[in-house]
DNA sequence: TATGAATGAGAATTCATTCAT
DNA sequence: CATGAATGAATTCTCATTCAT
């Protein structure tokens, strides 16, 4: 690892690079912990993982995810956020995209559908927001909302330059990404389709029946 | 009620009603264990739901509970049967009735997001089954898998009656099942729209891309 | 069983029979009660065993033993005084026939070692009297110490009659005591020694060491 | 406390010692624990004895009792190794000095007798194995078979070697270990015999019978 | 930064006992 | 007499979190 071989040496090349390092190893430990607690919230749900179990996985304490985190919720609080953040991305490169309503649904469908093909994008769906405080529910939901409008957005755009056929904008887009999420329920990491594979064939089932393509 | 009445009386009538009278009167109280359970799972989750809060609303001890529910899990795993068995009439409907693959296709989908309209139905997709025993999951998914495999039967039976397009039927099942599923997650008791509007436009919806209507 | 036919016709002969068979109904099912009670609370010790599995065992409900016994304690104290009657029964016997302490002695240790080969007896040993309230405490205790007693007194008439050597009698009494009880712990009901084989060899056994044979 | 004085040093002496200092004093504390449940087990009995109560004589609360124990179970696993170790002790030094099968015997008989003057060995046969789970229990029991197999073993030597009299060696060994085992019972720590005492009288006692000393 | 220890809060479950019927 | 239902009290165990080191 490149990691343990800057830290050897770090007071030669420069005294500032020990704090960029650490921040860096921090980066490191975060991201380690972030996989591991959202592999297990997946696997046996938010509530029946302790924190011990994550901190077993890592070879750490449970009281050193605290140097990590300020709390349980924390954790889960930014393994949304990675997961939202997967889906948000293919909504912006979309939003940036030239293109009809229809040609940028399709994209964010296949966005979404690979997100769903991982670990933190399943645990948008699959984790209870309930669990969450308020304060951090609202937060977390209004992610989702953002997702959501995104696919309004673009069913709407294709009903006006006429991609889309005119039809219940808001059901619609409840459709399609309840038929996405739903992905997060059975994908197999080995099964026989791979995500893309998925994604493309979601992107255009799903808007078969919109699509103005007469 | 009528149960105080006939206890005053009971001799009168029938020697066996006094029995049937408290049967019944357990059956009662059994079910509004369950109405309340499934209401608090759905609105806290279930692990963060005690028994206390639903020995409470029902005014009575949490010891009580355990002369209907030998425990936790077995409230929940009733609070599965009974939305599964909300999907389960609406498939065994359309098996029995007259019509071509894509009529029992609709008809299924209408009565699937029915289901996700209730309390019970909800708890089939919102409450994870993952806090089940392995053999109380066994037979939770074995009824899941049931209704998943009634949308494809009748994909199948459309494609080979030609009333659907020939299309990926596991994939096309499971993008119906994600959207009606996902209605248990986004319906509001008080929404602009009826279960039955959102269940009559899901089954347009949903089989509007691959209905061989041309 | 005379019981069940007398019970058919207790009209015909007297007014008074019913009374007397009730009674005598009752104390069977009180011994029956306890006859299982002791079986199970020796099975897995009296803490561990609840009235429902004694009630399940006699085909009746929980509640119904508290027609028969005012408590739980009292089934232990009842179970308790049958065995102690036991090793009594013997103690009056010996007291009262004819014979030198050594005689004595060696009858009383063959009484005891055949109350601690039935369930009653074994109770006396291996169930802890410290789950008992001290009232009842110190009545089963009171018993135990006249079995002890006389143990004491035929050892210390034997030294006198010179039939039994010179020696420390509380010791002497606590060790064949103590030999005689640990056979409720080690004996099997299929084992390959008859409890009177044990009784008798025991008799001698213990009485070797301190017998004046010379 | 030294704890703390070493505490304060910890440098000087060596890298090594806070960890040592730390082993040990978990060590200490957890024989602590151990000491404070076996003498709660023998007043009250186990099931009756509650770990609030073994935490509060401790001045610790009942969590943190799970710091060095992972149940209830394995605190009285525990006690009864301690116990067993005692006899264990004496058996193996038996074992391993010159002299004959009786000579042997009676030093285990002593040493047993110790035993049961302490309250880790009182509660090998004060406290009912059966309130274990079957592995325990097998363990437990195993241990304790050994030591039974001890008596017979150097009661049969002593047979062989001419030191004791033919007899039934199984039934001695049982009557001897009885004897024995029932010290734990009546023995008070203020009584007017000492441990000591009541051991080497045993000894004697018990082996008079079968001493070959003519 | 990491750890062992400790804690407070809470949860499921069991059970002897009571009571209306 | 017997029962179903209900309860209060207790108990074991888990866990997120804190803190001194």
């Amino acid at each position: 690892m490149t990691r343990s071989k800057s830290r050897k040496v770090p007071d030669i090349t420069s005294p500032w690079e020990p704090f960029e390092d650490r921040r860096r190893a921090r980066d490191i430990k975060r991201e380690a912990v972030l996989r591991v607690a959202v592999h297990l919230f997946l696997e046996q749900g938010y509530d029946r993982t302790s924190l011990n179990e994550v901190a077993e996985r890592l070879n750490i304490t449970k009281p050193a995810l605290y140097n990590y985190f300020a709390n349980k919720e924390e954790i889960l609080v930014e393994c949304y956020s990675l997961g939202q953040e997967l889906s948000e991305g293919a909504l912006t490169r979309m939003r940036e995209q030239d293109g009809d309503g229809l040609f940028r649904l399709r994209g964010l469908i296949r966005g979404h559908a690979l997100t769903m093909a991982q670990d933190f994008g399943q645990c948008l769906v699959r984790i209870d927001d309930r669990v969450l405080s308020p304060e951090a529910r609202r937060e977390v939901r209004a992610g989702k909302r953002l997702i959501d409008a995104g696919f309004r957005a673009f069913i709407s755009e294709g009903i006006a330059d006429g991609s889309i056929r005119p039809c219940d904008v808001k059901l619609t887009a409840f459709a399609i990404a309840g038929a996405l999420n739903w992905i997060g329920h059975w994908i197999q990491p080995d099964g026989d389709r791979s995500p893309e594979q998925i994604a493309d064939e979601m992107a255009l089932r799903l808007t078969e029946g919109i699509a103005n393509t007469a």
